[in-house]
DNA sequence: CGGTTTTGACCCGCGC
DNA sequence: GCGCGGGTCAAAACCG
């Protein structure tokens, strides 16, 4: 990166922090040149220079005469300036330079922290790009054996379209085919270049056969007033149904960032306890993503991917080597917080974020404006999607989990925080990307190492957060 | 006026 | 075959 990046970093950088090194004396210019009325702003301007000297030449070119300021050189050409007068001796810019070196070097340090800022988005990017190719390798791996304990494959209809694996995390079709739903499919399908074609015939066959077979899901649990959790993903609500054994009715959602999207979402309230909002995701995104839809996206994804890779728990009921691998990765002291379910119809992921007192979601303010996001630490939202707990009963992944009372502040902060916090979803991402792609050291290391990983992946995207309610 | 929400109807899979 | 429940459609209403 070297200048550039500094340069990228004064300009992302829109903070109004004063540049009070910058704010130099007008030089050869009283204010009589400016008739008082109506030039108070251009008068300011002239008296207070503020400058971005790295991100663009035009303003040194710009800069008034003895301004001539480079990078090499800032100290002795800004004194040089702010003397206003060449002619000044050796020892009082010396003085100066003794003067104004603590403030610059507070200068200096601030732009380093925004570098360490710029960093972790870097880092951030870099994860849910880790992320989505792992699922894109998951996918493009042909799998030798059927994920045993799975309902067999629906007959498929004849003109059903391959599955849009290429776009899906789960690329099943959907059930319905009479009504309409296929005109999504062929859409889906022209538009987007199908994963799957570099397969031999019966390879490919056999994918969709699978494919179709699982519809994985990755279920969010969180306390939430809201109606629905802030993803950073545009939402359109399509149907709203009663369920049996709730009286909340569950509304469908669908994405309305392109007109082919295939990923859906269900929101209910949990029946036992309605401050709980139950988020259902399903499939991958076939678009570009913001950076903050992008995190719950590679969550989902990754979550997905892990469920249907094969370290799937059996639905037999038997514990799962690779359940305890998750546990142990997400959160080595965890008891519950989150449950995968393999039942049929659908193997599901619940990410359970509910633990600790209603309350503390309740008193959380209102969505954080995006300069705020910029100064959450992520290592601390990390740390508080804090556990998982492996079931395979159907049941269980609807339960509650049990509490795990020390970690409830925390936790019931990280409910807040996903809830209100679009940005959250980077610390998921890194965590469950992390195990996808990290391989065994991280199993041990949980999120820590997962955050070591990334190479300190901090929270700092602007958050647009364009959720429709 | 275009996009979103609402809501009743419809379709499909599944269990009996 | 029938009923139930989940999921989706699509027209109308609503909203900015």
């Amino acid at each position: 990166m070297g200048d550039n990046k500094l340069g990228q970093l004064l300009a992302l950088d829109a903070s109004p922090r004063p540049l009070a090194l910058l704010h130099l004396p007008p030089r050869g210019m009283s204010a009589d040149h400016h008739p008082a009325g109506g030039s108070s702003s251009l008068r300011r301007q002239r008296s207070s220079v503020e400058v971005d000297f790295f991100s663009d030449d035009k303003h040194k070119e710009g800069a008034p005469p003895g301004l001539a300021i480079n990078k090499e050189d800032l100290t002795i050409n800004l004194l040089a300036a702010a003397a206003g007068d060449s002619s000044i001796n050796k020892e009082d810019t010396k003085k100066m330079v003794q003067q104004q070196l603590p403030a610059l070097q507070a200068e200096l340090g601030r732009m380093n922290e925004e570098n360490q800022r710029l960093r972790g988005m870097l880092a951030q990017v870099t994860t849910s790009y880790q992320a989505l190719q792992m699922h894109l390798l998951a996918l493009m791996q042909p799998q030798p054996q059927p994920i045993p304990h799975l309902p067999p494959p629906p007959p498929r209809q004849p003109e059903e379209p391959a599955s849009n694996s290429s776009t899906e995390v789960v690329g099943s079709p959907r059930r319905s085919s009479s009504t309409g739903n296929n005109k999504d499919h062929l859409q889906l399908q022209a538009d987007s270049p199908d994963a799957a074609g570099w397969l031999p015939a019966e390879g490919r066959q056999q994918q969709q056969q699978e494919a179709s077979m699982r519809k994985a899901r990755v279920s969010v649990r969180a306390r939430s007033e809201a109606p629905i959790i802030a993803d950073g993903c545009q939402w359109r609500k399509y149907g709203q149904k009663m369920a049996k054994g709730n009286p909340c009715p569950r509304a469908y959602y669908r994405c309305t960032m392109a007109s082919a999207c295939p990923v859906r979402k269900q929101v209910q309230r949990c029946a036992e306890d309605r401050s709980i909002l139950i988020t259902t995701y399903e499939g991958t995104h076939n678009h570009p993503l913001p950076p903050a839809a992008m995190a719950m996206a590679s969550t989902t994804s990754a979550a997905a991917s892990m469920l249907l890779s094969g370290s799937m728990p059996s639905a037999d009921g038997t514990p799962m080597t690779s359940n305890s691998f998750l546990a142990r990765a997400v959160l080595p002291c965890s008891s519950s917080m989150a449950t995968i379910s393999a039942s049929a119809p659908f193997p599901t992921v619940t990410l359970d974020l509910t633990h600790g007192p209603p309350s503390a979601a309740a008193a959380r303010p209102a969505p954080l404006a995006p300069t705020q996001f910029h100064h959450l630490p992520l290592y601390n939202q990390s740390t508080k999607f804090s556990g998982l707990h492996m079931s395979s009963s159907p049941s269980a992944a609807d339960a509650p989990p049990i509490g795990i009372g020390g970690l409830a502040d925390t936790v019931s902060a990280a409910a807040a925080a996903i809830t209100a916090d679009p940005n959250f979803t980077v610390s998921l991402a890194a965590a469950i990307s992390s195990i996808i792609g990290g391989g065994g050291q991280q199993q041990l290391h949980g999120l820590q190492g997962a955050n070591n990983n990334n190479n300190n992946v901090t929270s700092s995207s602007n958050n647009t957060n364009s959720e429709t309610q």
